[in-house]
This record gives C-alpha cells, structure tokens and sequence, in this order.
DNA sequence: CTAGACATGTAACGCGTTACATGATTAT
DNA sequence: ATAATCATGTAACGCGTTACATGTCTAG
C-alpha cells in the first residue's frame, strides 16, 4: 500500500460521500471550514492523480452537454480500504502531540466510512491521549513560567489550553454518541 | 528582502534569545512545546545555511576542548530586523483562518524582541479577528449541521470551540498585560 | 569498552506553493 | 461584449522527511 498525503486522505473523504471532480473540491476547500486545504489546482489536480495512479480512486470523463470536460473521482475498493484502515488505526501520543490536525480528519468522516462503533472507539482512545497529555503539558508551564517572558508563557498557555478544551469537547462528544445509542436512533 | 520559512522563524526566534547551536535548536524542538517543528537535522541545519546565506544570522565555529566541533549562531542586524517586521506586521483574516501557528509563533517571543507595546497590539488586532471570525463559523455550523453526519459535525463543533477558546485567551492575555502595565511591573 | 549523548552534515524524494496557460459557458 | 465562473492542467521552486554517514566525548 503506498502513502496517501493528508490532502489525499481529505480528498478521498469527500469522495467517499459522492462523486466529485477536482474542482468540485477546490470549491469545498475555498467555501467551507474544511478550507485549512489548499484549494489550488497545483495541489488537488495532481493529488487526484496520484490517487488514481495508485489504484485508490477511479475517474470518468462527463461530458454533459458537449465539449465542457469534467472528470468525476470516485473511490475503488481499494480505495475505501486504505481509507478505512487509515481512520481506524489506533491513537498514539506522537499523534496528538504532532498530528492532531491529521486526527480530527480522520474523525470528520467517521460515521460514514467506518460507522458509530468506530467514532466511540475514536474518542476513547483520544480521551484517553488527551487525559494524558494535558497534564504534562500543565506542569512544564508551571516549572518554567516564572523564568519565562510573559508573552512566552501565554504562548505556551495558549496551548495548553486548546487541548484542555479538546478534551473537554472529546468527552463530550463521546457522550453524544452514548446518548444516540441508548435513545436508539441512528 | 528574502523569504524565510516558519521554521526559519522558530530558529531565529530562539537565536534572539542566545546564541545556539544547531544541536541546541534541536534539543528545544525535541524536548519542549516547542515540538511542533521538526528536530530532524535534515531540518535544521539547512534551515541554518539558509539563514546564514541570506545575512540573517551569523556563525563561529566554537572549539571548546580541543576538537569537538560546534558551530554557535547568533542573529545580525539584518536578521533581527526581519524578524521584527515579521512579529509586528498586521494580522489578516487569512492569518487568523490559515495560519495560526504562524501567529502564535510572532507572539511566543513577543516581548523580548518587539517589546510590550507591539504585544498589546497584536492581541487588541488577534481579538478583532477573533471576534469576527467565530461567529462565522457558528453560523456556518448551525446552517449546515441538520443535513451532516454526527461526526461531521462533531469535527466542525471542534474547530469552533478552539477559536472561542482562542478569542477568550486573547482577551485574558490582554488584560494581563494592562494589568501589568498599571502594576508599573515590566 | 561500549552504549548513549553530543554534534554536524548530505542526498533522494515527495509534495505543496506560485505562477502560468488554455478554453467553455453564463450572467450583466 | 466582457467579466465572472466553470474546468483542467503543467512547470519551476522551496523545503521538510527520511535515511544515511561520520566522528567525539562521557558514563557505567
């Protein structure tokens, strides 16, 4: 199995939810909060390139009314395996601390690639990494913050914060899946 | 002038505040928050080369003992200048949107580069965008949030949270330098 | 005496950025 | 007519990643 870029891996996700062609999403990418990718045709065409270069997605050419070409992706199984895979690979430390861009990702096509069951395993383990870290990332602030500048440390403050509120919004998402599952819906 | 990259800044930032080694940046990136660049040598030392090539630090090969090598940069005027210019430039929407590591960064060596005044500055400008930009995306969330996937949302939620936490941070900041500024402190 | 920290580099590779190029269709 | 949007590409460039290479010094 060759290596899929994060761009590849947030291509492949849209694609999974409907067929679409490059530009289809560039306008997702410029339009939408999913806009921290690069929406340029310098990215997404050769993105989608490689992608089919490498068997996980498959294109055709629409030509709707006459001579205004649009290629359609969608993904191959092979494709939807890689991607699956890829969501549903376990948590490291190394991920939250360095990646957690890549994680919310892998996150926001959960229920539809990989299913519920997936999504509370997902929380769990980021939960679990969260609970983890924070506190480390708290008592390096405590250690060195009367040392420190104080533009530095609400630098460093800041981050501790964001992954305090990560936390706190994992946890409570992962309420939100206990409840619809009880309530039975879904 | 020419264009440094975010690494770049990092390393400066930290030559700013003393001389340092390759291998010194690096243990700063390995072991610190600091971790969200990349301690590869690979990364750094031409990172370095570059720096040096463009006038904006210079070098001295340190001989301590007698042949363990090592080779101490430190900023030039020049680089210094760039570095300011950098840290003071006005924050942008686009900033706020796509690069907010990039503005954390102007702010963690704020104060020891550009001084208080340009800190009070860049929060009173971080919290206008701030306070323009969340609303935007709660907006966008309640509008598009019936129609989407629990973990769609959930990821979109996520994004929210972190830039109303962001916004609540800037404020608090803020009034931490005011604080300090009335204290007669600094 | 040897494992691990100290210390600095290079080379191939992948991929995103920026800029350029081309042309059809729709709205003003 | 002509500007904006639809639509797809390519090429040069910069830089980070990964892996390799080399040698010193210190602690157990």
């Amino acid at each position: 199995m060759r290596h899929v870029s994060l761009l590849g891996y947030a291509v492949l996700g849209l694609l999974h939810q409907e067929p679409r062609s490059g530009y289809d999403v560039r306008r997702i990418f410029a339009n939408t909060p999913m806009g921290t990718f690069s929406d340029s045709p310098g990215a997404i065409y050769p993105a989608l390139q490689r992608l089919e270069k490498d068997g996980f997605v498959r294109s055709k050419l629409q030509s709707v009314s006459d001579l205004r070409r649009r290629r359609v992706y969608r993904p191959t199984p092979s494709g939807r395996r890689v991607f699956r895979a890829w969501q549903t690979k376990s948590i490291s430390s190394e991920d939250v601390i360095h990646r957690m861009d890549e994680l919310l990702l892998r996150f926001s096509f959960m229920d539809q690639t990989a299913g519920q069951a997936a999504a509370v395993r997902f929380l769990r383990d980021l939960t679990r990494e969260l609970r983890r870290y924070t506190p480390a990332l708290r008592k390096y602030l405590k250690a060195n913050a009367r040392q420190m500048p104080l533009s530095g440390m609400l630098a460093l403050e800041s981050g501790a914060r964001s992954y305090e509120e990560l936390l706190r919004w994992s946890k409570s998402s992962l309420s939100k899946y206990m409840r619809r599952k009880k309530g039975g819906r879904g």
